[in-house]
Order: C-alpha cells, then structure tokens, then sequence
DNA sequence: TTTCTTTGATTACATATGTAATACTATACT
DNA sequence: AGTATAGTATTACATATGTAATCAAAGAAA
C-alpha cells in the first residue's frame, strides 16, 4: 500500500467537534495565550473561559497543541497544520459518509441545487485550472 | 458558500461514526432483521455481534432507524433517506473544517491529486449540463 | 506585607460512544 | 414435555466529550 508522499502523515490523534473550534483560532494566528483564544472564542461562541481552557488543555494532552511555558503567561500553537488536518479528516469523512468517494458527495451537491449558481461557476473555474486529457 | 432551497430537514439526531456503518447496510437494503445486518457487517468489521446489536437498538432509541415487531423477529429500516443525512453531516462537517467553504475544500483536494484526472472531468461534464448563468 | 486578581492545575459530573456480556423468552428440536 | 437455540431486553464498564467549578500559585495593587 503506497501512499503518495504529503500522504503519509504520522497519524493525528483525534480533534472532536469543539476542540476544532480551538484549532482554527490558533491556526489563524500562533502563539496566543489562553486569553487571546478565549477571547477570539467568546465571539463566535457562548463557552465560558473555564471550558475554552479546558478544550486548549485536552488538546495540549493529545500533543496536537504545543505549549510555550518559558513565559509566566503560556502561550499555545498548533503541532500540525492545518491542511494536514483537513485532509485527514476529511478522508475518514468522505470514506464514512460516501463509501470513500469525493466525487459522490461533489455529484450529489451538485444535483440537488445545494450550490447556488455562484458556487458552481466556481467550481468550473477551479476545475478548470486542471488540465484537460 | 451557503446552502439554499431543500435545506431545511428536521433535525436529524446526530449519527456517531459506528452507527453509520450500520444505517449503510440499511440503506443498501430495507428492511432487514438484525441478524442480516450482522453479517453484512461482519465482513467489513470486527465487531461481535453483540456490539452491532446494540449499535443498531441506540439507533432504534434515537428515531433514526424504525423497526417492525409484527413478526417474531423484528425487522429494521432507516427513518432518513441516505442523501438528507449525507447533506447534513457534510454540511455541518465543511463548516467546521472549511470554515463552511466547501470551495477550500476542493481546492485542496483538487490541488493533492485526491481526486483523480477521470474524476475531474466527470465533474466537469455534470457541470456543463447544469445551465451557466 | 497583606490582599486581590489572573492564570494555571486539579476535580467534577452528565451524556455519548465503543464494545460488549448476561438474562430472559419464545420457538425448534429431541 | 424438557431442553437447546436464536432472538430480544437489560446491564456493564471504560474512554471521550461537553461543560464547567474549585483550588493553588504568582504577580499586581494597596
């Protein structure tokens, strides 16, 4: 079984649903301390700083956050990329939800006039920047 | 990129990742007994029998599957066609992986040859049917 | 220096999920 | 009729996840 190069990532421990959340702010912008992340997470969320720290601190167990602790403040930043991560997750997803195959979710939207017409012009476009054969 | 139009399906309870192996079979063929389900399942997984039984009864718990008791041996079938459930795992799954553009995710995909040339240009042919505005 | 405040560490507790085993019951077989 | 068997129902138990609160330590402020 041959896995091409980018790949063969060592394997992500698993990130659930809120500890996303925290990931995505941290992707955005690294280091931060807990408070920058609370802080950007009380916007878009209504999860009290005790529950943001909390996630952070699993995520930091799970070695997918890195600590600095030279600071009396910590700071917090990702131990994998971002696309990493969406690739991998993305790949259980596709293989549970559409028995691995990508171009049937993409069909499916398509059909069922889920994507707005801006959406599909721009699928074309991207499509397009393939080469044909 | 939002979803319009046909989006608006009850809530469907949320489906974890074993339960979903388990609606496949059911949507693959319905309805069946427990015990069809277990041996379909049993050539995918490890899982003993016990443990799909219960997989399948939670689902049963949570009206994503219904059951027929008329017979000795009961007989179970989805409550939610297999498109309504995959729209709406997808949908909640790019918003929190892709920051709801399903766009990033294609070009992700499409750039990591994820998806294969063959793919791309199946895709390329549904679009074109689908009128250019 | 005593105290307040901010941050980090530890603990809590309910529900969900993975992974079954045990107990009960209604046929099927002897 | 008595027992093995195949389903169904109930119970179990560890880990994960959502959602915090409490306790402790170290600067900041009085």
């Amino acid at each position: 079984m041959k896995m091409k190069g980018r790949n063969m990532e060592k394997n992500i421990p698993s990130i659930s649903e809120s500890e996303w959340e925290i990931m995505n702010v941290l992707w955005d912008k690294a280091p931060q301390t807990a408070n920058d992340i609370i802080l950007s997470l009380q916007e878009s969320t209504d999860w009290k700083p005790k529950t943001i720290r909390t996630l952070l601190d699993r995520l930091v167990q799970k070695d997918v956050v890195g600590v600095n602790k030279d600071q009396r403040v910590y700071t917090f930043y990702p131990l994998y990329s971002q696309e990493e991560c969406q690739r991998a997750e993305t790949e259980s997803f596709i293989k549970r939800i559409y028995g691995g195959a990508m171009k049937s979710m993409l069909v499916q939207f398509i059909h069922e006039d889920t994507l707005s017409d801006d959406d599909i012009n721009e699928l074309r476009t991207i499509l397009n920047k393939k080469p044909k054969k």
